[in-house]
DNA sequence: CTGTTAACGGGACACAACCC
DNA sequence: GGGTTGTGTCCCGTTAACAG
């Protein structure tokens, strides 16, 4: 032991330099545990801290521990070697020469966990750590890193080796066992606590021989070893702690069996003592563990501090290169962005992950501005451009661009994507707007020419230029055309929207995929109403996504339908144009549509126009051909008409006004408003009001052509056994009906399906 | 700094003991 | 006997410590 100033008033000899080998370090380590008791600092623990602690217990899991091997053997030390070994050994041991109450005072600056590794390097500095005078010093520096009292069995550095030294499960020296357990004063792993705690009900069985009440007398805790933690209402007994206690009762029922003078009132006093000490144990540990939990807390919080200000310096350095914080934000959840205090080295590293993630957060949000700007803009245009489209006839809006189209024309896009610096107003687009009739009409004339040589392309343009007389179209685009051989007002020329997910092409609404366009008025009418959703970007806002432009194609089986139906109706293909068509309003039957009760319980079969006989001919697959049968004026009373949906549909405008701007009605409210503000009653069309020609392209089952129904004849199923309503249709050959039991049970039976579908297995014939 | 490892935490389930 | 409660077991994903 290190002498003081106070004991002798001279400093005492350095111990000698000798290294310890390994022979010394087994003997320490033997006896420290001597040493420490010497020390009496040592509490009543069952088990003392030098036991664990030795070099017996401290083994990873299922392996003893191996001794330190020797670095070098004594013949043939090297020199290096022993320069460097006697240094290291020389700094240690002036240590021991300073005067006990400066050493005192420079230990009670380490935090407790040192002054344990320090109190295991050597003999004389354990010594000196385990008198009764260094116990300040456990205390200053227990007190230090704010750890509670010791309980009242405890020596302070036993408490501290439980507290600081380390985080190794005291029996099987597992690693990173930060839970300690104060009611039964152990930091011990899962596993050794399922092998090592007793759980009360087990008590019997386990120790036959001895009264339940021992288990009062020993400490316990309420987290078994499957607890997860969470605390039960049984009491779990450390199992060595039940054997000290055993052996320690048997020691008093031996002393009461000798019948030794005082035996039974020693047992009492005993077991009273015990009791109170239990509840102290039980008290001390509640504080602990506040103490604990609230360190747990701190540590958290110190943890969130320090990952807070690891962002705050890559978010620093980030700004410093010039990146704005709603770019950098698009790290902010990034793993490598919370831990630890940034080091240059971690910078380096995480840089190069963390900075294209930042700059694709920059370039979308520059795009994505841009985007705003240039739809701004063009909504800008939209004001404008719709103040002229007032000024006009309304039947003329037919053949004018949507804005978008519009914003997509030459002059016109060239002011829309000027540099985002540059202020768009009223002034930009005001030569645009000077101009604008010419360039719908150059746009109007572009159109005509394209279709015009796609029809060109697919069959041979008319010889006789058809009559405009025959032209019933409403567009002003008919008269503003030049009377070359028009061959977009033949009946022949039907075209379609080429755009994927064309909104108008809808099959939904029209049960025809290839939603045909007849001749030009249809072409110049349809603005497609599709967006691009091919940036994922866009998926989420389908309004910002761009307008896809209308893609008009020739629909050459469109095309070769109309021909075959104006055949049929003696016309010839080459002449016939669609006003004419119109206008001798035939009807024709499907010949692969089959007669039954779905039109308003009429039985017969729908009747089409020429227009939407062509609307239909998909409905039934796309490469089936359908032959036509045109009604005659006698069958033609057979026919049931319903009024053409088309009137109910919100797609008429008056042709006086603009009230029904981009507000478009149904024809019976405008027939009301021409009544009331045009004091017209019997207004014409397309003269006084006219409907969106694009809407009428599909419209089928228009009228019903009746007729009556077959009388049954030969063998039927039998259809009047509604309480069998139902037939297998994996017995297609089969008129057997059955209840839905008894179907169930067939496909079970003899086809093995266990889960019969309706539609696929089974199907209802008889409502 | 990184990959590995084991504790930790939560859930599901089977089974036994206990209670009414 | 049935319902409730607690124990024991297993599994899986997350987290923190640690060794290289």
């Amino acid at each position: 032991m290190v002498a003081t100033r106070r004991q002798s008033g001279r400093v005492s000899a350095p111990v000698p330099e000798d290294a310890p080998d390994a022979k010394d370090v087994e003997d320490e380590e033997s006896e420290l545990s001597d040493l420490e008791d010497d020390a009496s600092m040592a509490g009543s623990a069952s088990e003392s801290e030098s036991d664990w602690e030795s070099g017996a217990h401290r083994k990873v899991r299922g392996k003893a521990s191996a001794k330190r091997a020797k670095v070098s053997s004594k013949s043939s030390p090297s020199k290096v070697q022993i320069t460097k070994a006697s240094r290291g050994r020389r700094s240690l041991s002036l240590l021991l020469t300073m005067p006990m109450d400066i050493l005192f005072e420079i230990f009670g600056l380490l935090p407790p966990k040192d002054l344990v590794s320090l109190s295991r390097t050597s003999k004389p500095l354990r010594q000196t750590l385990m008198s009764r005078n260094a116990i300040t010093v456990w205390k200053a520096a227990r007190e230090s890193a704010e750890g509670p009292d010791p309980p009242h069995d405890f020596s302070e550095p036993q408490w501290a080796v439980l507290l600081f030294a380390g985080t190794n499960c005291q029996v099987c020296g597992a690693k990173g066992i930060l839970n300690i357990d104060f009611f039964i004063r152990r930091r011990v792993c899962i596993a050794c606590k399922k092998k090592n705690l007793v759980v009360t009900s087990k008590f019997p069985r386990l120790y036959p021989d001895y009264d339940r009440a021992i288990l009062d007398l020993i400490q316990y805790t309420n987290v078994g070893g499957w607890g997860h933690g969470i605390a039960s209402k049984s009491k779990f007994y450390w199992q060595s702690d039940i054997d000290d206690m055993v052996k320690e009762w048997g020691v008093f029922q031996k002393s009461i069996h000798m019948r030794a003078p005082g035996a039974k009132q020693k047992l009492e006093e005993f077991r009273e003592e015990r009791i109170k000490a239990i509840q102290l144990i039980v008290q001390h540990a509640e504080t602990c563990q506040k103490w604990y939990d609230n360190l747990s807390r701190k540590r958290l919080t110190d943890n969130q501090e320090t990952s807070k200000k690891r962002a705050e310096a890559i978010f620093s350095r980030f700004r410093e290169m010039g990146y704005l914080d709603a770019d950098i934000q698009a790290i902010a959840y990034e793993s490598q962005v919370s831990g630890g205090e940034l080091t240059e080295r971690g910078w380096v590293r995480i840089r190069p992950t963390l900075e294209p993630k930042i700059q694709e957060r920059r370039d979308r949000r520059v795009a994505e501005e841009r985007r705003r700007l240039v739809k701004d803009r063009v909504q800008f245009l939209k004001v404008l451009y719709t103040a002229h489209l007032k000024t006009l006839v309304p039947s003329q809006w037919l053949s004018y661009p949507t804005v978008e189209e519009l914003a997509d024309m030459v002059p016109v896009k060239q002011v829309i994507d000027a540099a985002s610096d540059i202020i768009i107003h009223g002034e930009s687009f005001k030569e645009v707007m000077v101009s604008l009739p010419t360039l719908v009409s150059a746009w109007n004339e572009n159109r005509r020419a394209l279709l015009t040589e796609k029809l060109a392309a697919v069959k041979p343009l008319p010889e006789v230029p058809p009559s405009h007389t025959d032209n019933l179209s409403v567009t002003a685009s008919s008269s503003a055309s030049p009377a070359t051989s028009d061959i977009l007002a033949l009946a022949t020329s039907v075209f379609q929207c080429g755009t994927a997910k064309c909104e108008v092409n809808n099959p939904q609404w029209t049960k025809c995929q290839d939603n045909p366009l007849f001749g030009w008025d249809g072409a110049i009418s349809h603005h497609c109403m599709a967006r691009d959703t091919t940036n994922s970007y866009f998926s989420f806002s389908l309004r910002l996504a761009p307008v896809v432009p209308s893609v008009i194609e020739v629909s050459s089986k469109g095309s070769a339908l109309a021909a075959d139906l104006v055949t049929l109706v003696k016309l010839d293909p080459t002449r016939a144009t669609i006003a004419t068509m119109d206008q001798r309003g035939d009807l024709f039957l499907c010949s692969e549509c089959v007669p039954d009760k779905q039109h308003d319980g009429l039985y017969g079969r729908p009747v089409f126009t020429w227009r939407s006989a062509i609307a239909h001919a998909t409905a039934h697959g796309q490469d089936k051909i359908i032959s036509w049968h045109v009604l005659t004026p006698s069958e033609v009373a057979n026919v049931k008409r319903s009024q053409d949906p088309v009137h109910r549909d919100y797609c008429w405008t008056c042709n006086h006004c603009t009230i029904h701007f981009d507000a478009w009605k149904t024809k019976a409210t405008v027939l009301e408003h021409l009544v009331a503000v045009h004091k017209i009653v019997q207004p014409t069309e397309p003269s006084d009001l006219f409907f969106i020609p694009e809407k009428r392209r599909s419209r089928a089952l228009l009228p019903i052509f009746i007729e009556r129904p077959p009388q049954p004849s030969g063998r039927q199923p039998n259809l009047n056994a509604s309480s069998k309503p139902f037939r297998c249709k994996r017995c297609p050959k089969s008129n057997r009906l059955f209840d839905i039991g008894g179907v169930q049970a067939h496909l079970r039976d003899k086809h093995k399906i266990a889960s019969p579908m309706q539609g696929q297995d089974w199907d209802r014939v008889v409502d």
